[in-house]
This record gives C-alpha cells, sequence and structure tokens, in this order.
DNA sequence: GGTAAATCCGACCATGTGGTCTTTTTATAC
DNA sequence: GTATAAAAAGACCACATGGTCGGATTTACC
C-alpha cells in the first residue's frame, strides 16, 4: 500500500519537473529502488499510472491551493487575492519552481492525449465553477459591482493565474509577482461595488 | 535551400502540435518524405534544429503578430486589444489550436533544457520590453493615468494572454475569447486616463 | 508451521530514438 | 563527356523506452 503512494509522490515530482513524456518509468523506479515488477502490479500502464495521480494527487492540490481558499462569505475578492498572494509566494520560495502543474499538463497533453486531457479539464472546470459561485455570492453580498460578469471575471482571473506561472518560472519571479499582484488588484478595484453617493 | 525551410517549417508544425520531446526526427522525415541523410547534412543535432526553428520563425511569428500591431502613436491600449482580439480570433478559427506556441514552449523547456530556455526567453523579453515601451509612450501621449505602473501592466497583460490561450485550447474557445476581451477591455478602462474634471 | 495470496524482482522483448557513415544521386562548371 | 562538390539516401549502431512474464519473497491468516 505504501508503494503505491510513494510511486504516485515520485511520480508527480518526477512528471512535474521533467513532463510527463520526457520522464520514464525507469526514472521513478531508479529513484525509488524499486523494480519493473513493482510498478505493473499496481498500474496497469503509464496512462493509467498518470491519471491516478491527477485524481489522487493533482487534483487535491489543486483544491487545497486554489479552491478551498476562497470558500466562504467574506469578500471574493479578497480571498481570491489573498489566495494567490500566498500561491505565489510558495512557488517565489520554491527553488524548483516549473509553473503551475495544472497549467503544465494541461500545455503538453493538449491535443496530444485525449483520455487524460478530460481528465485534466475536468479540475480545471471545478476550479472555474467555485469561482463563478465565490463570485457571484460577493455579488449577492453587496461586494460586487452589480453589472460585474461572473462567469467573464472567474476567466479572466485564471487566465492571469495561469500565466504569471509561465512567466514567474523565467526570471524575476519575485518582480513578476509584485507586479502581477499590484495589476490584479488594480482589476479587482475595477469590478468591486462602487460606493453609493446618498 | 528549400529542403532547410521545409523542414523547418513541418519541424515547428509537429513540435507545436505533438511536442518537442514527443516528436522523432523520423516524423518529421516521413512527412516529407526525406532521410535521415537530408536532414544531419542541414543540422547538427535536434537541438540546433529546433533553436533554428525559434529564431527564423518562431520569433518572427511572435513578432508579425504580438508585437508589431502595437507599434504605433495611438492609444496602446486600443493596439493591444484590437491585436489580442485577432490573435484569439485566429485561434478561436482554427481546428488545430494548441494554444500559445511560445508559452506552449515555455511549459515544455522549462527546467528541463537551459540552453532552449535562454531563446525562448528572449523572445519574451522582446515582448515585454517593446510593450513597456508602448505603454510608456501612452502614458506620456495622456492615453494612460499618471500613475499607472508601465511594468507591472506589461506583465499582467502578457499573463492573461498566455493562460486564456492555455483555457482556450480546453473548451468553448469563442466564449472564453469573448470573455477574456470584456475583462480585459475593463482592467484597460482602470489605467486608461482619468477625465480631468475642470 | 504451513499455505495461499499479495507483493516485488529482474531478465527479456519489440519497438523507437538520436545520431553516424558510406554510398549514391543530382546539379554545376568546364 | 567529365570532374567536382553539394545534397540526399538509407543501412546501421548503441541505447532507451513501455511493457511482459515466470519466478522469488513477504505477508497475512488459519
Amino acid at each position: 500500500m505504501a508503494t503505491m503512494q510513494r510511486l504516485q509522490n515520485t511520480g508527480l515530482e518526477l512528471f512535474y519537473a521533467q513532463g510527463y513524456y520526457d520522464t520514464s518509468i525507469d526514472d521513478i523506479l531508479k529513484k525509488l529502488d524499486l523494480s519493473k515488477g513493482a510498478f505493473y502490479y499496481h498500474f496497469e500502464s503509464k496512462e493509467d499510472f498518470f491519471i491516478q495521480i491527477i485524481e489522487n494527487l493533482l487534483a487535491r492540490k489543486i483544491y487545497s491551493t486554489l479552491i478551498e481558499p476562497i470558500e466562504g462569505h467574506d469578500n471574493p475578492l479578497t480571498l481570491i487575492t489573498k489566495c494567490f498572494d500566498d500561491a505565489l509566494e510558495t512557488a517565489v520560495h520554491n527553488e524548483m519552481d516549473y509553473g503551475c502543474v495544472l497549467s503544465n499538463f494541461l500545455a503538453e497533453f493538449n491535443g496530444k492525449n485525449d483520455v487524460v486531457m478530460r481528465h485534466l479539464n475536468e479540475i480545471v472546470t471545478v476550479w472555474e465553477v467555485n469561482l463563478v459561485t465565490a463570485l457571484q455570492k460577493g455579488k449577492f453580498n453587496g461586494y460586487l459591482d452589480r453589472h460585474a460578469d461572473c462567469e467573464a471575471a472567474a476567466t479572466f482571473i485564471m487566465s492571469s493565474y495561469f500565466g504569471v506561472r509561465i512567466l514567474m518560472t523565467s526570471a524575476a519571479p519575485s518582480s513578476k509577482k509584485y507586479r502581477f499582484m499590484s495589476q490584479i488588484r488594480q482589476y479587482f478595484k475595477s469590478i468591486e461595488a462602487k460606493p453609493v453617493n446618498s
């Protein structure tokens, strides 16, 4: 039982660092001092292995870092700001930052493997739905402008986050983070509830 | 001479569609009905081949679609809006859209191949510099708010674009584009020059 | 302690990979 | 026609890959 977990953990680690197609099963096995037999006892194939990683590890990871933190009854714009600030801060301090795990895999599998793509897109959808819900609730509670388009805002927010994570891997992640945060605050200010002039 | 061009064109095509590591030289050769000899007569290695593609094709592509359209003396926010609208419209109507070529390669090579990364990052930097310059000029000409942070805006704009291109490949690209455009307009409105109350 | 199932080993296979090298074709000039 | 060099062919190599399989080793249970 522990072996299966170890395989999945190291699997995600290496797939994230080196990419799925450029990581061999032997790479993972070598790192864990295991053999082919151990691997194919627990998993049918490399693809099956990866899908289980998505379901068991990736989905939870995204949930705990990007979805769960924005649940609540406070101002969603504040929650999202805090959530992104935390996530990006983690990335800045991570020596081995290769960008957002999810968006990297999306880029790698897009157009290549429909089965894997479906699983990845499911996570994207869950994030999107939760974002839209949070924003709509915030609108209902008077935090967002009456005219704000929550679906559009969610798309835009997700886009910008996926994007910075790519940019941050190139150079000067800390300054990229700072700039990004300042501008997303700016954007949030533009869709927040306007003070009524009474 | 024509053979070299054909190799590079099909190379970019396949690398974009299937990824660098999942595309073999034989794949490219087969599609062009050429042999190993032809390839290694023109290029030293697969990596050398790819770098030449970056320099000769990718760089120009990015320049013509994302940089050149925002040069000029008009309102940069208008130019960028138009530029993105065009680029995304092309993507929407492209059956084989696998996202932004540049950002896909960034995601694939990041942390794996420093040499390639340097070449890719160079393109990113050129785009960034041009964006910042355009925004600063726009500020000077009174199109942007005096307090607008041009570097930060550029980072944010680039991020959001890279991000939508990823999201658009998943599902409903047309609606994603519409939502994205509406929100980037919203953001632009928040950094444009405020009307002076005289 | 014995038995059976779960777990793991590691040799093996077919295939695909980047890359080399010799040979042949093709174009060019005289 | 022939010499010369550019261009392309394609057999070949060493190695890595995903996957298989019969057997060894643990583990759990009676």
